[in-house]
DNA sequence: GGGTGGCTCAGGGTCGACCCTCATGGCGGC
DNA sequence: GCCGCCATGAGGGTCGACCCTGAGCCACCC
């Protein structure tokens, strides 16, 4: 098996981390580790590894589906070098959080109730480009691939004709923040978020903050 | 600190304990682990630990407040010898996980994110006796428990300091009515409405119609 | 090069949410 | 009879939510 494979470790439990860090020991080389999104994204641009291994629910993130979490990354693949593949680390074992992630560009999906041989085995094989999920979810990532005929396109109509700054903004609105608050978990102005959130409105055919909530959770978004 | 302090970690994610334990080092000394309910109640009874540090989300307990984890393990106490303590560890810091927690006899509740020195000291203070909290989770602990005399009060006495007109306004505008539309449900003015919403925020220590939804979704009142 | 769409922001406006003070009348307890 | 709680409501204020217009920047596409 040639190097080491390079690990970087996003999770903002520093106790997990550790505790990956410790169980895996030589078998691969954790050469980076963030607990947030934001330094996440700079972690992986500095080392450029062969795969991040990344919780879903991150604070940055919005804890749902963590989309954003992996297309923010997504972003940060070099054009020459080898490409950096995502593996998806979580205690959730829902299905919409899987087919959240696994749109957003991860490779693999495990529980965080894996053993640590068959993480490293895991990690190998997305190394290699192989997709590796715990078996338990297999079935219904299938099912939800094979049902839309390969893009995933379809699930929901309404939603993929928002953009990605507009879900992120939705799902935190949702979710109950005030406008300042999106405003300074994104680095945007409020105005900006005024805009966006006009826009979603406007798109979903909606009224209110409570219309969208209601909607969301129709939705499972939440 | 004369000797090491005795612990037994329960949490069924390996990778976690593992971190736990590396993090912790030399401070204390884990002498026994357990993945389940059944497992920790076997160990502890064995080991006779100081204190026990347990996920609150167990398999084989119900995911829900945890409270048969805690009991299960309460019921371990050796007549004779230094009593066990039990500090929670978990992701979830709603308010009735912490409760139903505390309620069960845990003498702590400390989130994931605690940095290994908190989470030594917090250790160290609940093998002590002392009752330890995440800064964020205190202030509600005590109001649940300050406000309802000693026991958990049968029913909840939050919502019994609201009279009868307050709780249905409340209803109303938890499930995202506005004041107008109250005002024309209940047959009286918007100014009484504003007037009642007053009070149910001031009597519940809330501070916004959103926190009442979830205040009233996390008691199933809609 | 021009068009389109996304992201960013500003000014300025309406209306709802929430607060404080104050006032009325009824009802029950000391 | 006074006090306290409740239900009702008014006046007046601050601030957040939401809208419209307009605008600059960038990336992509034809």
């Amino acid at each position: 098996m040639s190097d080491p494979i390079r690990v970087v470790l996003v999770d903002d439990h520093r106790m997990f981390r550790s505790g990956v860090k410790a169980e895996l020991g030589d078998a691969v080389a954790v050469v980076g580790e963030a607990p947030d999104v934001d330094s996440a994204i700079k972690v992986v641009r500095e080392v450029q590894p062969d795969v991040v291994l990344l919780d879903v629910h991150l604070p940055g993130g919005n804890g749902n589906g963590g989309s954003d979490v992996v297309t923010g990354c997504a972003g940060v693949q070099t054009p020459g070098g080898d490409p950096v593949r995502f593996l998806a680390l979580s205690v959730s074992d829902a299905a919409e959080d899987v087919i959240a992630v696994i749109r957003a560009g991860a490779r693999g999906y495990v529980t965080k109730t894996i053993s640590p041989g068959d993480l490293d085995t895991a990690i190998r094989r997305v190394a290699e480009g192989d997709a590796v999920f715990s078996p338990r979810l297999a079935g219904f990532v299938l099912d939800a691939f094979g049902a839309t005929a390969g893009e995933i396109a379809e699930v929901d109509e309404e939603l993929d004709r928002l953009s990605q700054r507009e879900r992120e903004v939705m799902r935190l609105i949702a979710r109950g923040y005030q406008y300042k608050e999106v405003a300074k978990e994104l680095f945007i102005s409020v105005k900006t978020v005024e805009t966006h959130v006009s826009s979603v409105l406007r798109k979903l055919q909606l009224s209110s903050r409570h219309e969208l909530t209601s909607w969301a959770m129709s939705r499972r978004l939440l």
